[in-house]
DNA sequence: GAATTAATTGAACGTTCGTTTTATTAATGC
DNA sequence: GCATTAATAAAACGAACGTTCAATTAATTC
């Protein structure tokens, strides 16, 4: 009836971060309840607030940490290169990539936002809105140089994104396609949307259906 | 403290449901509670039990009719022509337009899937199917007369169908862009994204940025 | 090995939830 | 105008919710 043999802050405190997702994910915020949270990893309900002050804080720090992985990990992957295909190429592979391994998290992320306060929710958004413009520049760059061929950068990133972070809905891993195939059909639509051209100037496309995607 | 003067089952059944879209597609079904509905209409929440058995009841009826509604809107907007370019033309600016008109109960439809009971759940999901399972048949048409260069049509459909509907999360009536011109930049990106030429043999792609759009 | 700190339990608090029941009044049919 | 039906209010139900508090035991420190 009190401190149990074995217990560990530290383990405690992740395993209640990995069920939280999980849970959420599958139900919803609101549907899930402190003490079947609590009940998934083991211990009483109250416990967990030693960990989370609230409820709200809890989803609030997962959604936070989600956020700031997908920025740190489009930093490391971000080519130092100009050349705008090679860019775009990076971004959606790491895109692909970080939202499959993390499709939980995206879930929580993406569905989640109105159960933040406020100023919690417009500390979310700037950062998403920091990786939107990541793109957005790329674009832009890229039709400025003539690589590309877009009517509105803007409009053309949020399609992109959508359509990138949509994988998440209907892909299973293990099923009919692989990570790899995957990432590159949506690297492939990716490029003939844009307009992408091999090189500046040239009229030959990037990665039509049937030829191979040269990464 | 009870029937209330001029009060009307019609109207007020109709009132409920436009309530009960707009208050969870901005609140979340688990979030929003039958006594705030109730109040957004004008009554008690007991009243709210004539109309719908239960709370779930209500959010499967509107699911249910907006998917009908769906199926309608294409099944109307179809065009006869065997022509897969402009079937799928007309398939993106009836799925565009519809999505728009209907932001919020679309939002519901795709948000709230989890608080279906497993029976309820496969009923919609049925119908969602049913309309994917259009588009996939233009892409296979089109694909093979030659129109559009497609990888695999299923994960093709899937990539169209989330960018289109991604334009409910970020789309403002009145703002920047016109209904009009987002349309068109959809149809575009779409034509591009499939690798669609005008006609069946030629090498000329379709509705390139910059170029007008044929519709 | 005693004192301190860390981790947890169990019980309880007040609130809100979806829903049901009963009574009451407005509209309708004859 | 009387009987019937439609539409609602008011009150209450038990259950579940997020959260707090006090007590208790395990691990750590000295």
């Amino acid at each position: 009836m009190a401190r149990t043999t074995g217990s560990d802050g530290e383990k405690t405190e992740a395993a209640v971060r990995e069920a939280a997702v999980s849970l959420i994910a599958r139900l919803g915020y609101e549907a899930m309840s402190m003490r079947q949270l609590a009940a998934e990893v083991g211990v009483q309900a109250a416990a967990l607030y030693r960990y989370f002050p609230t409820k709200q804080d809890l989803l609030f720090t997962l959604m936070r940490e989600h956020m700031e992985g997908l920025l740190d990990a489009w930093s490391t992957a971000r080519p130092a290169t100009a050349d705008p295909v090679s860019r775009l190429a990076a971004y959606v592979e790491n895109h692909i990539a970080f939202h499959i391994e993390r499709r939980h998290a995206t879930h929580v992320s993406n569905m989640e936002l109105r159960s933040l306060s406020h100023e919690r929710l417009t500390q979310i958004l700037k950062m998403r809105t920091a990786y939107e413009k990541e793109l957005r520049t790329i674009l832009r760059d890229g039709t400025e140089a003539g690589a590309f061929s877009i009517d509105d950068t803007g409009l053309t990133a949020m399609a992109l994104i959508q359509m990138m972070t949509g994988v998440i809905v209907w892909f299973r891993p293990g099923e009919r396609l692989s990570v790899a195939e995957v990432t590159a059909s949506y690297l492939s639509m990716t490029m003939r949307l844009v307009g992408a051209t091999i090189s500046h100037g040239t009229a030959r496309p990037y990665g039509r259906a049937g030829d191979a995607v040269a990464l």
